[in-house]
DNA sequence: GCAAAATTAAATGTCAGACTTTTGAAATTA
DNA sequence: TAATTTCAAAAGTCTGACATTTAATTTTGC
């Protein structure tokens, strides 16, 4: 672990760079102990504080885990799901929201994914899932719910939607594009007749899902995905009249 | 920006969770200035190298940048398509490799992606992104290519074909699919006539989207996935017998 | 001799202060 | 006015100390 590069980067940003690298290339397995700091100013030959920054970097992308005491140290850190989810989410709702992404590119990209997972839903459902959709559609019927807490509905149905097939690889990957559209989905106001009309595709998707009818299941969220722009039109141009 | 949370985590943890949580909900928005690091020691009341810890936290996550010299500074930092395509990959490959993902849901998540993305493409497709997947498949011809080189070729096709969508939302969300895979493409032996078979549907998959004939495409995509498959199978069926 | 309690040592976490380097702006000079 | 010099603010790095946590070791009490 000698290895240096980049001598652009700062030393912290050059060291996380050369563990990040052994990591991910194996050369540190999962819960080997790194050095301990001391040794690894020795190894890189810079201070403490340099070191703890370099480990800071490690430890804020779930590569490292780190344990006091007399036996602790850094140790490789097994990538779980939950931590792998948060991060997808956090980069991609600000990939979203910072770049001007427009609306109808995010919906596309979205429902795109969503279309192909439904298949899968269709014929790998379990009682859970459906159980779940139906619950999330029976709270968007509430009278007075916020519009806020109608899109955290949305997100929970389509989520439930996408772990129903059932492949944590697919939920993952889904998790951030589903994820990243609420706060896009928050500027949208939701007058009765668009909720109305988003719960019957809701009640629609869950029957088709219920009954194994992929294509049904494909045709609604395809309705859903052509009703979202036009929410999100109607909104967007009556605001930009303003 | 006076917040404070988790008193379980490090001090430096909660300082970045604070600051993280100010960025991703707009309090801080892009290219503010935070305050200075001795600022920031004040604020939150700890010393300079628990800031600093928390700062280079939020710089491995691309949230900050900063800038020495008299102006410089942390600024929020706008994320973009690049750095969020870098880590995307780094956790969807660790995920892979650190948690026995079987090549079949890996191989499922990936496909199944991709056929979503491919009707898109068909649709969208520019004669650069054909060129790149001609240019690829070519290099793929070559004899006494590494099995390495044929997977590296491998990725970049399907990038092209992914970004032939010409959603970039969707062309991220997919980089973490594809590129992830290739730790687990690396792990099989490609025969000969292994490749044939690849570069012949490589080819039909070109032609497809050259001719924008989404149907065709999907049937080429479903068959490469199931190929794909059997070859894992048999390489790793050979290897549990040895 | 054994179990509980005290001690120790190793490691990370935090702090304080100094020095270095970078960089833009202000002041000076030609 | 333009080039140069000076200056000051800020991040980057280093040193050394102390605090806290934790497991292993040693001591003590019976």
């Amino acid at each position: 672990m000698k290895t240096k590069l980049d001598p652009s980067a700062d030393l912290s940003a050059q060291i996380a760079g050369a563990i990040r690298d052994a990591i991910i290339d194996g050369t540190l397995p999962v819960d080997e102990r790194l050095p301990s700091e001391i040794e690894l100013c020795d190894q890189f030959d810079v201070s403490r504080s340099t070191v703890r920054e370099a480990l800071k970097r490690l430890a804020a992308q779930s590569l490292i885990r780190t344990q006091r005491g007399a036996t602790g140290g850094a140790f490789v850190k097994r990538l779980n799901y939950a931590d792998a989810y948060a991060q997808q989410i956090t980069t991609s709702t600000l990939l979203l929201s910072m770049n001007e992404v427009d609306f109808a590119t995010a919906c596309e990209a979205r429902f795109t994914l969503e279309r192909a997972c439904a298949p899968l839903s269709a014929k790998r459902k379990t009682p859970d899932h459906l159980a779940t959709m139906r619950a999330e559609i029976h709270r968007q019927r509430q009278i007075g719910l916020s519009d806020e807490a109608f899109c955290a509905s949305d997100v929970a149905f389509h989520r439930a939607l996408v772990d129903a097939a059932h492949n944590p690889v697919l939920s993952y990957q889904l998790a951030g594009a589903v994820e990243a559209m609420q706060p896009l989905m928050n500027m949208i106001t939701f007058t009765a007749r668009d909720r109305d009309k988003i719960i019957r595709l809701h009640t629609d998707l869950a029957n088709a899902i219920e009954q194994e009818n992929a294509v049904e299941a494909d045709r609604v969220l395809q309705t859903l995905a052509s009703e979202t722009n036009a929410m999100a039109d109607t909104v967007f141009t009556a605001r930009a009249e303003r």
